[in-house]
This record gives C-alpha cells, sequence and structure tokens, in this order.
DNA sequence: TGGTGTTTGTGATACAAAGCACACACGCAC
DNA sequence: GTGCGTGTGTGCTTTGTATCACAAACACCA
C-alpha cells in the first residue's frame, strides 16, 4: 500500500525501528542492481544519491545492525548486500501461499518476479467448490478447511490475501489462526490483527488517491 | 510500496505532512465502507477501531483541513467521506495511461478497481513496435514517441509504469518531459524525478522482503 | 431550561526520526 | 613512516509526528 501495519520485532537486534526494517529492502535493491558495475565499493553518498536520501540515515540506518563500512573507503558491495540479506531473513527461501484464485489471485501466482527473490508459491487456496481441484500455473486449487493442515505440512510462512473484500477479514483471522504471522494484503481494507502479525497491504488505489491531492 | 517519494504540497491548506495526506484515502476507503450501517455519524474512536489507529491521531489529521465534526455525536459518515473526497481531489475523474504493455501492463490495464474510483485508463503504451497497434481491453496501443502529444490531447494527469526496470527510469523521464507530476511505479527500483513530480511505488517483494525480518 | 454524558478540536507534551558535524579509521603516495 | 584525503560511525541537535488531556460544544432528557 503504501499503507502498513508495523508490528512488534523479535528479531536480533534489539528495538530497531519499522521504518528502517522497511528501509533495508531498498538497500538491498539497489545493491543488488549495482553489483557489476566497475567498482565493487560504494559510499554512503552514492548510495544515497541513487535512492534519493542522504547518506547519514543510511549510515545511521545500517548501524543498528553493525559496521559494515571501511572509513575512508566505502562499503564493499556484494558483502553489504550479503550481510543486509541476512539480517531480513533473505539468505533462505520462503514458502508462501496464496489464498483466492479469482483474477487477481491468478495474477499473482504467476507473476514471475517472486520466486527468484526467494518466495516461493507452495499452495493456492479458494473458497468456492467449483474451483477446487483446478490447476492454475502448476498448482492444484485447495479448500480453505485445507488451510492450516498444509500450511504445517508444507511449512508455509506467509500468506497472499487476493479474495473480495467481503471475506478478507474472514480469511485473515484464519490466517492467524493458522499461526501465520506475515501476511501480503491485496484486499482494500485494513485488516484487524492480533499483536506479533505483520501486514503489508497492496493497493493501487491508495497510491493514486494520495498522488491526487498534489495535483492542483 | 510500500516505498514512496513524498513531495511538494501546492495545495489549499498550507504545509500538511505527507503522511497525513497518506492516510487520508484510508479514511476515505473505511468512510465509504461504513456508509450504509445502521448508524449515519461515526465517532473519531470508531474510526480507529477500524482503522487499528488512536483517534486522537484521526482528529488531528483532520483538523488540517477545517472542523467536520459535531462534538458530542461525531462526523456525519457521507459529509466527512465528501468532503476528503473533495480534498483530496477525488470528486472528479482523472485520465491516466498505462505504459508498458507486457504481461504486466495488460494486467493492469484490465484491472477493474481503478474506473470505479475514478481513475480511468485512456491509453496505453509500448516501445515495441511490434506491438503497437494491437489493442487490449479496448485500448490500442501506441508508440511511446506519441506519448507528449496524447497526453495533451487527452488531459492526462497521471502515468502509471509497467516497463521493465531497464528501461524504467529513461520512460519515468519522457513522462516527467511530458509534464506528468504523478506517477505509479510498478517498476522496482527507486527513480529520479524533480522536485514538484510525486512517485508511488507497487513492489509486493520489497512488502514481503520487509516482513521476513519479523519472522524469528 | 438546566444538568449530564459525549465527543470534538487543539495547545502542550512526549516521543521518534532525520540530519549535522566531527573524531577517528583507513588507504595511498612519497 | 608520515602526511593527506576520504568516508565511516555516532553523539548531539533539530525537526517532525503522535499522543495526552482538557475546555468548549452539542445532544438528550427530565
Amino acid at each position: 500500500m503504501s499503507s502498513t501495519n508495523i508490528s512488534n520485532n523479535s528479531g536480533s537486534a534489539p528495538n530497531v525501528p519499522g521504518v528502517v526494517i522497511q528501509r533495508l529492502p531498498l538497500y538491498v535493491r539497489a545493491l543488488t542492481q549495482f553489483a557489476g558495475s566497475w567498482d565493487d565499493v560504494i559510499s554512503s553518498e552514492q548510495l544515497g544519491q541513487r535512492l534519493q536520501m542522504t547518506p547519514a540515515q543510511i549510515r545511521k540506518d545500517l548501524s543498528y545492525f553493525g559496521r559494515f563500512g571501511k572509513q575512508g573507503r566505502g562499503y564493499s558491495v556484494a558483502s553489504l548486500e550479503h550481510r543486509l540479506r541476512s539480517i531480513l531473513g533473505l539468505d533462505r527461501a520462503w514458502n508462501t501461499m496464496v489464498i483466492g484464485m479469482g483474477r487477481l489471485g491468478r495474477a499473482v501466482v504467476s507473476y514471475p518476479g517472486f520466486a527468484p527473490e526467494g518466495f516461493n508459491i507452495v499452495a493456492a487456496f479458494d473458497a468456492d467448490d467449483s474451483i477446487v481441484g483446478e490447476t492454475v500455473s502448476g498448482l492444484d486449487i485447495q479448500s480453505i478447511s485445507d488451510l492450516a493442515k498444509t500450511v504445517k505440512e508444507k511449512d508455509i510462512k506467509i500468506g497472499i490475501v487476493t479474495v473480495p473484500i467481503q471475506h478478507a477479514q474472514e480469511v485473515i483471522d484464519t490466517l492467524v489462526d493458522a499461526g501465520i504471522k506475515s501476511i501480503l494484503n491485496y484486499a482494500p481494507l485494513s485488516p484487524k490483527v492480533p499483536e506479533g502479525v505483520t501486514v503489508r497491504g497492496i493497493d493501487p488505489v491508495l497510491s493514486l488517491q494520495s498522488m491526487t491531492y498534489y495535483i492542483s
């Protein structure tokens, strides 16, 4: 979304602000894109220029987790990327599932951008029995009643919600009950979740609606 | 995105923080969903409960723009929604265009969620001449070289970028040159834009990457 | 009409994040 | 090695945002 729902951090480094965590993937992305450039070292100045932020903020953010740079030189691109990925838990693959196999859900499971980043969609669910059993992008559509069982069997840690808004809260409750702690929500509502569950919303309409304000 | 690029506000009310503007659509959405309930008045307490935020924050946010509530009663749902839509510029329709007619761009133009909110996609562009002239969801794919002309002819105010990352910055530069001030960016990079141009990014991968941190 | 219960709008306050600026570390050249 | 240039890491300051708490406004009822 743009709109977010920040939660607790049970990670290693204590008390890192949510905004900082949300910027780390930005750094990872920029570093990945920078790797293979003529230089294998990057300064906070250069990174900041690429990301349109101040060098000081980048250094502050990184300092929450350790000292990764060398004074007088900058940061090793490869090494910093690796360290950040490790901090974020991106040095492993994550099993995910998509709930809601309508138009949007089908677009999501066939989106080729998740797998290369280590997010594997390993299950697909829908409440409509008439499409349960269909195959989409190599995935059998399962009934939501199987969800909890499948979450355990396949060690799924992340749920992607693409159901219509009327069922979104209910589905999210189901995910929470199944022990899911991370939810990517495409439905246009702000769901209620207990403390300790993180929700990130994806809503292009919200983004558009906040931009029109600035068009005179 | 989740990741955003905040810019100047040339609006009527002076100096409203960007975070506040980004919350207004949330209020609009909640009010719309609340309309038709048993009650036509809503308190900041109720709104806050629905959106998981404090009543005080909601009242503060609204106070940037005027006094919309009645003490002892709350806010008229219909009236507050209308006022907020007016502030955000949502009381009119906006013409938009999509640049990049690959898989993602096609999904975007056929997404049924934009039009009901007043965002009409009136043009589609691609750099690849071999698909220029094709029709997607009733739109002719045009060459990017026609972009500036079409922007003027059709009074397009918003650009939606769905091109591959290699061409994204270049395309965004083209939009800026054509006078576009609001860009919704699906490409996984943080583009450079001049002061006065607002960019909102949509990147589900970034959202996922910042959630994995919290999974122990 | 006066009293009671609500809920707003907002100054004041507390908290959080961003930016500054400089000591310190390191690389490099001679 | 000594000296110079560069860029980090970080305490301190500034800016920004969220929350508190309460006076004023209104609804409702007797």
